[in-house]
DNA sequence: GGGGGACACCTTTTT
DNA sequence: GGTGTCCCCC
């Protein structure tokens, strides 16, 4: 990250003229160099740095290009760079008489994993699906702008199947309204509707007179639908790459980038051609891997930096031996080059490099492992905060019953007969003429056999700030949740709590502490400075997008795997897509790894007909069998 | 009404 | 290996 220098492309690009400009941009062409290009341009022209926004689609990408105009700026700027989620959550919360939505609690995915568990539950005549297939299907409906039976065709779903769906949709529509709940969609469902008002559009473009859209190719219909609404009034530079859209799952549409000259007719595109991450090899089989698909990609990328070594795919005996074979090239790697961040595991799956973690765990090789389980998805800081959630919203349900059936003996009928006693009066309405919460609790507290309301009571009295509130709530909790975790880890679960806390000394009001740490999750083991540290970086393909290392291993590329068993046509091209990324990751050393005995064997014929590297010309990757001599092919008998 | 044991079923991907 | 769900007993 030294002294920015660009090629004539990225130039032209950073200095481009036009209300909306559109760089199509290839893996490894310099992307976010170009944007940050661009931004800096933008200052060095005279604008301010709060009219910038710049919006990116993971708080990963975010937090990345943060740190480059920090330090190119050498401070802290004031570009405004962040997740749609997070910039349409600061507009709302700021400005709740023009959203019209007063203090709303937002919801993750978990809790709306409850409320479509509980209406399963409630309707269990219907036969509902999976509560995540619900959950998944009401969020598809929300971001592509569409209606149940749109939804229901990206997912394949029966016709006679689509009015259990759409009333479980209706369910909990009506369950977030009645509570002041909001979810993810919400949250850009709300900004987009109100952004129909032109004068509010206005207004916003005004404010943010220059919005920059990393990855372009992943904005959904939901999305586009406020970047349209802003077009008129604000200066749009999108960059984006067709064959990096991966989030079709969550409604985007990796063609709607070659509709941007229709949507704006006088659009200004330009292209990036030169990659300066890969060596040719590795760009070799990442441009053979998208000229097998039957869509046209149009795309060889060509390395600046010419020949390297040649890419290899490595067959393993199973998982173990996979992992093995990783974590000894790393030792042989580290021997050299006295680096661990040098490599990269590349994981479909967020448990899929478990192998892996262990055997490094084993021989003592740092790692972090990106794109898990995040910290606040954790049973145990669930658990605390569903107090403080209480603390923040009295009417706040959903924390309630997590919060009640802590208690040994109270379970879900009890939790839910005190909730309402406290919260709601005799209509079932939200019960703000009961006075206080804490002369509430103090009612309840005369004939409480548990003792919920103590905890309640001592973190009423604490002095306000989010960190005090952390440590009073953990404090009051620490011996009930010592003995629900004393046999699952409780000395590591515990020690998270103080890193709750030090994020919590960030914020000065606990609402926004909530949206920070759903909005921007901070991953368990994710917590010592990734960034700083020299370590192994484990992560998913979809985390990964963006970055890059020079050794690169690609794990688990097995027939069933890539791509996966029982995908539609669309889906296959996806995957394929999945895999093009995590192939461009790599800048000197490429390993694809496969086992023929994991937990995904293939499941049928069909796999390994369907399997991308079936026909992989043998001149363009190297191959270790890791068995012996003799044996060069694998189980799968995949022609090589 | 709550707890706990036995069972099946998985496992995308992110905000 | 973990999690959700069902069912039976207290």
């Amino acid at each position: 990250m030294g002294k920015p220098s660009f090629n004539k492309e990225q130039q032209l690009a950073i200095r481009a003229e036009g209300k909306q400009i559109l760089v199509l941009a290839g893996a490894g062409t310099g992307k976010t160099t170009t944007i940050v290009g661009r931004c800096n341009y933008l200052l060095s022209k005279g604008v301010p740095e709060q009219s910038i926004l710049l919006i990116t689609f993971t708080r990963r990408a975010a937090s990345e290009i943060r740190t480059r105009l920090n330090s190119q700026a050498r401070r802290r700027t004031r570009v405004n760079a962040s997740t749609f989620h997070s910039w349409a959550m600061n507009l709302i919360r700021r400005n709740p008489k023009v959203f019209q939505m007063d203090s709303p609690t937002l919801i993750d995915r978990d809790d709306m994993l409850t409320l479509f568990r509980r209406f399963r539950r409630d309707h269990k005549a219907k036969n509902p699906p999976k509560a995540s297939k619900l959950a998944d299907f009401h969020s598809l409906m929300i971001n592509i702008r569409g209606t149940a039976e749109d939804a229901a065709e990206l997912k394949r779903i029966l016709t006679s199947e689509i009015e259990v769906y759409e009333s479980a949709s209706n369910f909990y529509r009506n369950y977030k309204k009645s509570r002041n709940y909001i979810d993810y969609d919400d949250i850009l469902e709300c900004l987009a509707d109100r952004l129909k008002q032109k004068e509010l559009a206005a207004a916003v473009g005004e404010r943010f007179a220059h919005i920059m859209i990393d990855e372009m190719q992943d904005t959904n219909p939901l999305q586009y639908d406020i970047v349209d609404a802003l077009a008129p009034h604000t200066n749009l530079f999108c960059v984006g790459d067709d064959a990096q859209s991966i989030y079709g799952f969550r409604g985007a549409d990796f063609e709607s980038i070659h509709a941007f000259k229709d949507r704006y007719p006088d659009a200004n595109i330009l292209k990036l051609r030169e990659n300066f991450r890969s060596t040719q090899e590795i760009l070799d089989v990442s441009n053979w891997l998208l000229r097998q698909s039957p869509l046209e990609y149009d795309k060889e990328l060509l390395a600046a930096k010419g020949k390297g070594t040649m890419p290899m795919l490595c067959d393993a005996e199973d998982r173990w031996d996979e992992a093995d074979f990783i974590a000894h090239k790393i030792l042989e790697s580290y021997a050299v080059e006295d680096r661990w961040a040098n490599n990269m595991v590349l994981t479909r799956t967020g448990f899929g490099a478990r192998a892996v973690e262990s055997k490094l765990l084993e021989l003592k090789i740092p790692y972090i492992l990106i794109g898990g389980q995040s910290l606040f998805g954790a049973r145990h800081v669930k658990d605390v905060m569903s107090l403080l959630r209480i603390y923040t919203n009295r009417y706040d349900e959903l924390a309630w019953m997590r919060y009640l059936q802590l208690w040994r003996g109270l379970g879900e009928v009890t939790a839910d007969r005190i909730f309402k006693s406290v919260a709601l009066d005799e209509n079932g309405a939200f019960s703000k003429g009961k006075g206080e919460l804490r002369s509430v609790i103090q009612d309840a507290s005369a004939n409480d056999d548990f003792g919920w309301t103590r905890p309640l009571l001592k973190v009423l009295e604490t002095a306000n700030t989010p960190a005090d509130l952390v440590d009073s709530a953990y404090s009051s909790l620490e011996s009930i949740l010592s003995t629900i975790f004393q046999n699952d880890h409780w000395d590591v679960r515990k020690r998270d709590f103080e890193y709750v806390r030090e994020l919590a000394t960030k914020h000065r009001t606990m609402a926004g502490f909530v949206d920070e740490y759903l909005l921007n999750p901070v991953f368990e083991r994710d917590k010592e400075r990734a960034d700083t540290a020299d370590k192994v970086r484990i992560i998913t393909v979809h985390s990964a997008k963006g970055l890059e290392a020079s050794r690169c291993f690609v794990i688990d590329v097995a027939p069933g795997e890539y791509p996966r068993t029982g995908s539609t046509d669309e889906e296959v091209e996806e995957e394929r897509r999945v895999l093009y990324v995590a192939l461009t990751r790599a800048a000197n050393e490429l390993y694809i790894t496969r086992s023929t005995r994991g937990w995904s064997q293939p499941k049928s014929k069909d796999d390994n007909d369907t399997y991308f590297f079936n026909e992989i010309p043998k001149e363009i990757l190297a191959y270790d069998g890791r068995t012996d001599d003799d044996q060069t092919e694998s189980e799968f008998k995949i022609k090589f």
